[in-house]
DNA sequence: GCGGAAACATGATGAAAGTCATATTTTCTC
DNA sequence: GAGAAAATATGACTTTCATCATGTTTCCGC
């Protein structure tokens, strides 16, 4: 189960974390970090739950993290892959008080928890963490709509050749320069995908053959990224 | 082409609407007032296109208007559905500073506009309008991930019996208290729904043999509501 | 009201992708 | 390290849906 236990103050965070929260020139930093509870989670373990009151939001320390939602069959869909530094439920704090999605651990994480009460005291008096959290909000937004297009318009094997390529952006590579440096089911990766595990394990089996991606257990490289770009045909 | 031409107050406006640029409550309505400026556009003009330059939001007094996006190969992608009272382009004033969808008159309108530096400028000193702000953003993500679950995971049919229903949900009936106050061509429906047209086509015939809706030209009146809603699944 | 264009409709066909079944491999647990 | 469970893989089959072709109807400007 998850345990809490405070970690190195938020100033410190700021060194690798680039998002507000952890701003030191933020004023209101001091407060967050006196206030602030972080916990760690094990691998496969819920931060927060699809459907349950929002009492705060989240802001990942250390790990990954996957944001999913069930479809009406409890299907699950990926809707977001978070990485140290992100912030996490925001969308749902002011909206309907209930997380619209999970959160779940994809590795053994860190997170640390803002009250609900004390983020809505400083969102109130200070319109720089407004402004950001309009801007966080929009750039959701923007994805989720390029998302809805892509689903709508794209056949499945040029939407697994982009969230291959979402992943590596996400999670970067390992020292070796090609290897993504996270690890997933195939039955995840249909699920950012949107299409059936078979397919989707079928269509990394083609990309193997053909040279674009090498696969080592649940490990994926990418040989050949011009290929795969290729392949997901972004054009915008 | 467009006309420019000030309409009836915002205060007025209130009686009908419901968004907070045009709640008489809101202490900067006075400034909105005089600073916005109302245009009407015929059927089919373009109130905003995407990726052009983000001058401020609007806010829609009259009309019925869609949200659309071009995928890769330049088919439309319906987002979002415009009603009087409804605000636009807020989603992009903050992100990038592109306007990543396309606002379009389905009827004649009539829309205000709000330009940025005025609105950036409420925002930056009133705490209820980011609030009102950020609360939009967040439902319009929620939707949005609704969304990208049921493109990913249920059929066509499914989800054209869930666009009807969400067109109705957006503009009612009319008087006859079954026909839906909208029109829309085939094509656009399947843009709302992500298919091909002549699926859209197909299916909304099938649902007309089967005394779901009853189809006039343009006009689609829902017959049995409940079987409709049977037919979208809709679990949530 | 006429002519042309756009929208609607329908059939035929094929490709894409889901489902089901069944091995095989990997991983986890005790 | 053995056994169970989960994940991966692959084949066979079916369904769904897109595409292409073609005809009909509706709409709209002159």
């Amino acid at each position: 189960m998850s345990s809490s236990m405070p970690i190195a103050d938020c100033t410190h965070c700021a060194k690798r974390f680039t998002n507000i929260f952890c701003n030191p020139d933020y004023d209101s930093v001091a407060e967050v970090n006196r206030e602030k509870l972080c916990t760690t989670y094990k691998k496969g373990e819920y931060i927060y739950k699809e459907n349950t009151n929002v009492h705060g939001v989240f802001c990942v320390n250390q790990g990954k993290l996957k944001l999913s939602t069930l479809g009406d069959d409890g299907k699950e869909q990926i809707l977001r892959l978070i990485k140290p530094g992100d912030p996490m439920g925001y969308g749902s704090l002011l909206s309907g008080g209930l997380y619209n999605s999970s959160a779940i651990a994809l590795e053994d994480c860190n997170v640390c928890f803002i009250p609900r009460p004390l983020f809505l005291s400083i969102l109130q008096r200070d319109s720089a963490l407004s402004f950001e959290m309009m801007k966080m909000l929009s750039d959701d937004l923007g994805k989720a709509e390029k998302s809805i297009t892509h689903l709508a318009q794209k056949p499945v094997r040029e939407r697994l050749a982009e969230a291959l390529l979402f992943i590596k952006e996400t999670y970067g590579f390992e020292k070796d320069g090609t290897t993504i440096d996270a690890s997933f089911t195939r039955e995840e990766i249909a699920n950012i995908v949107g299409t059936a595990t078979e397919t989707a394990i079928r269509l990394l089996s083609d990309f193997n053959k053909d040279g674009i991606i090498k696969l080592t257990g649940k490990k994926i490289s990418i040989l050949d990224l011009a290929k795969l770009v290729e392949v997901a045909r972004i054009l915008d």
